[in-house]
RNA sequence: UCAUGCU
């Protein structure tokens, strides 16, 4: 299965749906069944070419080959439905994977669907995925958190993600990650706050958390955002000062 | 061999 599996993943990543269906056909005339890494694969492939009513056809091809599905294979699936815009059918799909399929949603796909919400800034709603899940007895991880961050800093409201980074710690004993960091760099970026942006590095290096080049590039793009000269002197330090830090800009 | 967050 793994040889045909990787030469469909090869297929798949290229958008190539009908010759991966066509390694499909092969494996069963070589008397290989597919698995459920097989339908996963495909799934995705339909997911990133935006034909979602094609993955739950595939849901429903597994069902008759009697492949279960497995947390993947809806993770795939959430994704595919709510990179169509289809956020709610995906809320739905959620349940059905519990309910008629007997598969307990993981982190990762309460995540996808807090995604799905947060891209479209459902702000009510994104944050309701995140009750939702721990009344399932899911508890949020840091992704959770920082997807619902990366909410609040694009449309410019670091002090929301701020008050997020606090609740992860606070109520779920979570420690914040560079990713944290840097969507909160985010939010001082859409907010113009050349100084916020500086205060989140001094307190990643506080903390022991070396900023990547992307904290470092968010906060040096917030400084050329504020336009002149003082503010384009400041992104020129802050370029210097991450290649002394040892990160290689991009 | 397959799914979620930042420039």
């Amino acid at each position: 299965v793994r040889s045909f599996n990787t030469v469909l993943l090869a297929w798949c990543e290229e958008g190539q749906v009908e010759e991966a269906r066509g390694i499909m056909r092969m494996m069963r005339n070589a008397g290989v069944a597919p698995d459920a890494v097989t339908y996963n694969t495909l799934l995705k492939a339909y997911a990133m070419l935006g034909r979602p009513d094609d993955c739950w056809r595939v849901l429903r091809e597994m069902a008759n080959a009697y492949v279960k599905p497995t947390e993947r294979t809806f993770g795939i699936l959430v994704q595919g439905l709510c990179d169509a815009g289809r956020v709610a059918e995906a809320e739905r799909a959620v349940r059905r994977m519990h309910h008629d399929y007997g598969v307990a949603p993981n982190s990762t796909v309460y995540n996808t669907l807090i995604k799905g919400y947060a891209s479209r800034q459902l702000e009510e709603q994104a944050q309701l995925v995140l009750g939702a899940m721990q009344e399932a007895g899911v508890e949020p991880d840091v992704v959770s958190y920082t997807t619902l961050m990366n909410m609040w800093s694009s449309c410019g409201m670091p002090a929301l993600s701020r008050a997020l980074l606090q609740e992860m710690q606070e109520r779920h004993g979570l420690t914040p990650d560079v990713e944290a960091y840097s969507v909160l760099a985010k939010g001082h970026l859409r907010a113009r706050d050349g100084e916020g942006g500086e205060a989140v590095l001094a307190e990643m290096q506080e903390r022991g958390l070396q900023p990547n080049v992307v904290t470092y590039t968010t906060v040096i793009s917030t400084w050329c955002s504020m336009g002149g000269a003082a503010n384009m002197e400041r992104a020129l330090q802050l370029l210097e000062a991450m290649m002394v830090a040892g990160v290689p800009p991009n």
